[in-house]
DNA sequence: GGTCTCACG
DNA sequence: GACGTACGTGAGACCG
């Protein structure tokens, strides 16, 4: 049927419909997987019910549905800034997005979306060539953008509220006709799409202009006339301004379309077809509904849930058991091309590396193992070696074994290939192994992270705990192949039989957990925590580690020297002073020695019976006058600078690299925070006069800085933030010292000539409100009595009620939903908040302190992730983080620059995710050693 | 292997 | 009214 007079052409505002569908409806998932699709399940409603009505009076004869195209639009490139304040799409909406286009085209109904165009244009175009022919034209959809297109043949009607909307309904929202519609809206500015507008001037204000002068163009032109000052002003000011505005709320109504009207023609679903796609989306009652319709038997949906919506059930009885017997090793050339055709038929593959050793920038690979469904695994032996290596460092091969640079060749596409993906479990370990034989893995999925994602703070996340945990299967244990202690073998050396079990065990428990876990994080709303948080992190971590920081040996051995000649002369002087010799290292003698022996107060036994002498009881007595406490002390900062820093440093020097290459936990702390391991690099001393030398062993060679940038007061910001303290925000707005400035409104004292004393005790508190204060705790930190910290507090809490008020609400959505959420949505399970006890405290300040100090380490995290791409064209090398600080290696002429850009980086780092009230400031060092760079 | 102590943010 | 307590880590030494 040709579109002409008598035709009706409904137009429905896909991407809009959906938004709202979202909102409007509570979150429903599909059971056997937890995928979200409440807005579908809307979506399809509607468009059923549209069917049904389509045999109405008032039936269309033609019909499409309009989605929005992702990406930029013409309106990008007129104004930057346009939709630019909207947030992401929920992540749980995302992946309806596709389905909601699948469900249009299984009602079949012409699904349209237009790349550089908005869903709006190509209604606007729709509508004209409708009109246009003499046709009538319904447009669902409730966006006021819409109601410019009113008028002469053209209605809408708002899906939600089932209400039509005219000429006059226009009226009534605009002030004025749908003409003059695209005036108003330029005037008063839309601030959900970022359309400027004139500044000041509303909808009403708008009309008012539009009818007094007739139109946006003789307004403009006889803006002097305009008797209110301000406003005149105004749009003498900012008329170009308003007149993008125009352009971005104007639609293209003359869009050039690859189809005609004619192929909207209404038309009959096919029954097999919308069932198909209805019931594997399980909305059971739709289903049964159409089959009614079509007079079909209702398909068969799965009622039982599988386990993958159930994080803590066991895998279920029929999910395929585990049998070691049944992986192949793979030993010829044409055994690994049929494992390559497989993943390229897959599309993904689980990996894994086994090497001779745990310290990746050292150890050889050994053999790698592919998984590609659970149950079919395999693994290729490359280095599998009898007997001592010989003279020459080569080895003995065992038989059997493919060459390892035939494997890797053959690996390398498929590794590198941007459409197979790679999973793994702790992939960041594997991705370096693979990179120091030259295959940049890519893209990869990490099931250590996304169990991070999802259960940080319920269980850890390793590969054990983890298929026990979640597939109800122990892998062979590592002990069991290697042994432990002084006999523990090397994996080279492992039997074949059971290196081939062990190994592509691994890859299948990687592939089993990868596919529980995937649907759960859309289920548990962490999609984009892992997405933007966790997955892109990690081949950062990877190059800042390979990378490695310069130490230099001689620093840290005539350090060590020094240290060990001070120690035996305090040795020497305890044991004067005690009257007999023992083992000043030993917290137990060293507790008789004092609380016996000497009969010193404050002796004050633990669970174990033995007498506490940590530093801050030592510290006690030597007040007194102590002196053994006072060399005691003295002597044990000595022996730990010496024994964890300028001894065990110099053993992580890489033979080949000269460098120090530390490991960073990315699942360490549950809040987000990163953590370093062999050896740490995040907790080299600062704080002491003495330790802080131990940092001018770390340098940047020759021609080359070391930069240090880092936050301050970032966890006291985003409190400020969080807890939306008027009072704090402004002072850091202000660049005010904001102990100080706490002191100040405590105490009532002025900031000018503070006491020392004073500001300190407000530094304690502020830092104490962050841990989730309590006075004991507070009393402690400050040597006061218990009540007087007490009411120090009582009287910060009645300074800042917003902060007392946001700890409370914090515990309560802790004890709500058993978890807390940062700012950017990771969250962290507090599963003990319901605790009785003493306990109930502990998790108390866990819930408090977590938001804030995991809102930190995500915004640094941010910062890092855009770093490489930030820097790029800079002589510079991201090596170090600790927490709040990051530390480069740049070219000594290209300081300035590197700083500049990366201070940036840091500052704007959580935008635009997150707007933040306060200000983020980052300072910045530079120096010939991390010392001086600090 | 558990406990204590102490280095960092 | 008593319980216990600042938040988050990793590592070395001692000791059973």
């Amino acid at each position: 049927m040709t579109f002409g007079k008598g035709s009706h052409l409904h137009l429905i505002d896909g991407s809009a419909f959906i938004f709202r569908a979202y909102h409007a409806l509570p979150p429903l998932t599909r059971k056997s997987d937890g995928l979200p699709v409440g807005a579908v399940s809307g979506f399809c409603n509607m468009l059923y019910k549209y069917i049904e009505d389509a045999s109405g009076h008032d039936a269309p004869t033609h019909a499409a549905v309009i989605f929005d195209h992702s990406g930029k639009t013409f309106r990008n490139d007129l104004y930057p800034a346009y939709k630019a304040n909207r947030p992401p799409a929920p992540e749980d909406l995302v992946p309806q997005f596709p389905l909601t286009r699948e469900a249009t085209r299984a009602f079949n109904v012409a699904c349209i979306e237009i790349q550089g165009f908005e869903a709006d244009d190509v209604i606007g175009t729709l509508a004209h060539q409708a009109r246009d022919a003499g046709g009538r034209v319904t447009i669902i959809s409730s966006d006021k953008d819409l109601m410019q297109l009113v008028g002469d043949g053209v209605e809408m009607l708002d899906p939600m509220k089932n209400k039509r909307i005219d000429r006059e309904g226009v009226e009534e929202k605009f002030g004025v006709g749908p003409e003059r519609v695209v005036d108003v809206q330029a005037l008063a500015g839309d601030s959900v799409d970022n359309v400027p507008g004139a500044p000041g001037i509303g909808l009403k204000t708008a009309a008012l202009l539009i009818n007094e002068f007739g139109d946006l163009d003789s307004l403009l032109a006889r803006a002097e006339e305009i008797k209110q000052p301000k406003r005149r002003e105004t749009l003498i000011d900012k008329a170009e301004q308003i007149r993008i505005s125009r352009e971005l709320v104007k639609l293209v109504c003359d869009m050039e379309l690859d189809f005609t009207l004619d192929s909207l023609e209404v038309q009959e679903p096919d029954a097999d077809r919308l069932l198909d796609f209805l019931s594997k989306m399980e909305f059971r009652t739709i289903v049964k509904r159409v089959s009614d319709k079509f007079g079909v038997a209702p398909p068969a949906i799965p009622e039982a849930p599988s386990t993958a919506s159930a994080p803590d059930a066991p895998a279920t009885p029929e999910s395929k058991p585990f049998d070691t017997a049944a992986y192949e090793k793979v030993s010829t050339m044409g055994a690994l091309e049929r494992w390559i055709d497989a993943i390229y038929a897959r599309g993904y593959v689980a990996v894994d590396t086994e090497t001779t050793g745990l310290d990746e920038m050292v150890a050889d690979l050994v053999g790698v193992s592919l998984c590609v469904e659970p149950g079919v695994a395999c693994y290729i032996p490359v280095g599998h070696t009898v007997g001592e290596d010989d003279l020459f460092g080569g080895s003995n091969l065992v038989d059997g074994q493919l060459a390892k640079n035939m494997v890797l060749d053959a690996l390398k596409p498929v590794l590198e290939d941007p459409s197979i993906l790679k999973i793994g479990q702790n992939m960041k370990y594997d991705a370096k192994i693979f990179a120091r034989n030259g295959i940049k893995v890519a893209p990869c999925d990490d099931t250590m992270l996304m169990s991070y994602a999802l259960h940080a703070g319920i269980n850890g996340h390793g590969m054990d705990t983890l298929s026990e945990r979640y597939l109800n299967h122990t892998p062979i244990p590592t002990k069991e192949l290697l042994g432990s202690g002084k006999s523990a073998i090397t994996f080279d050396k492992v039997e074949m039989t059971k290196a081939v079990a062990y190994a592509a065990e691994d890859a299948d428990v990687t592939l089993r957990l990868w596919q529980m876990f995937k649907p759960q994080l859309h289920a548990e709303r962490v999609t984009t925590v892992y997405e933007t948080l966790e997955r892109p992190l990690s081949p950062v971590l990877a190059r800042m580690e390979m990378a490695g920081v310069l130490v230099d040996r001689d620093v840290l051995s005539r350090m060590s020297n020094a240290f060990a000649q001070k120690m035996a002369g305090l040795e020497d002087e305890i044991h004067q002073l005690a009257g007999e010799n023992f083992n000043v290292g030993s917290p137990k003698q060293l507790g008789e020695i004092l609380f016996d022996k000497m009969s010193l107060p404050g002796g004050k036994k633990g669970k174990t019976g033995a007498y506490a002498t940590g530093a801050d009881i030592l510290e006690d007595l030597a007040a007194e006058g102590h002196e053994l406490p006072a060399r005691v002390l003295d002597w044990r900062q000595l022996s730990k600078l010496k024994s964890t820093y300028t001894d065990a440093l110099q053993t992580f020097i890489n033979a080949e690299t000269g460098r120090v290459h530390t490991s960073y936990l990315q699942t360490g702390a549950v809040t987000g925070r990163l953590s370093s391991s062999d050896p740490n690099l995040q907790n080299i001393p600062v704080r002491s006069e003495e330790g802080r030398r131990i940092r001018e062993a770390f340098i940047a060679p020759k021609g080359r800085k070391l930069i240090s940038l880092d936050y301050s007061q970032i966890e006291l910001r985003i409190l400020a933030h969080v807890a939306n303290i008027d009072s704090l925000k402004q002072a850091f707005r202000d660049g005010l010292d904001i102990h100080a400035m706490t002191a100040s409104e405590m105490f009532g004292v002025p900031i000018e000539g503070m006491d020392p004393m004073v500001r300190r005790q407000a530094k304690a508190i502020n830092f104490g409100v962050i841990y989730g204060i309590s006075g004991f705790g507070l009393a402690r930190n400050l040597r006061i009595p218990r009540a007087e910290a007490q009411g120090f507090i009582d009287r910060y809490f009645e300074r800042f009620p917003g902060i007392k008020q946001y700890m409370d609400d914090t515990v309560e959505f802790a004890k709500d939903h058993k978890y807390v959420q940062t700012l950017f949505g990771r969250k962290i399970h507090t599963p003990e908040i319901g605790a009785k006890g003493p306990q109930a405290g502990f998790a108390k300040r866990q819930a408090i302190n977590a938001p804030i100090q995991g809102s930190a380490a995500d915004i640094i995290r941010r910062a890092m992730i855009r770093m490489p791409e930030a820097i790029k064209d800079l002589p510079a090398t991201m090596l170090l983080q600790v927490h709040d600080e990051l530390i480069f290696e740049v070219d000594e002429d290209a300081c300035d620059a590197v700083i500049e850009v990366v201070k940036d980086v840091m500052e704007s780092a959580a935008a635009p995710a997150v707007h933040l009230d306060v200000p983020i400031e980052v300072d910045a060092g530079i120096g010939d050693t991390w010392a001086e760079a600090h």
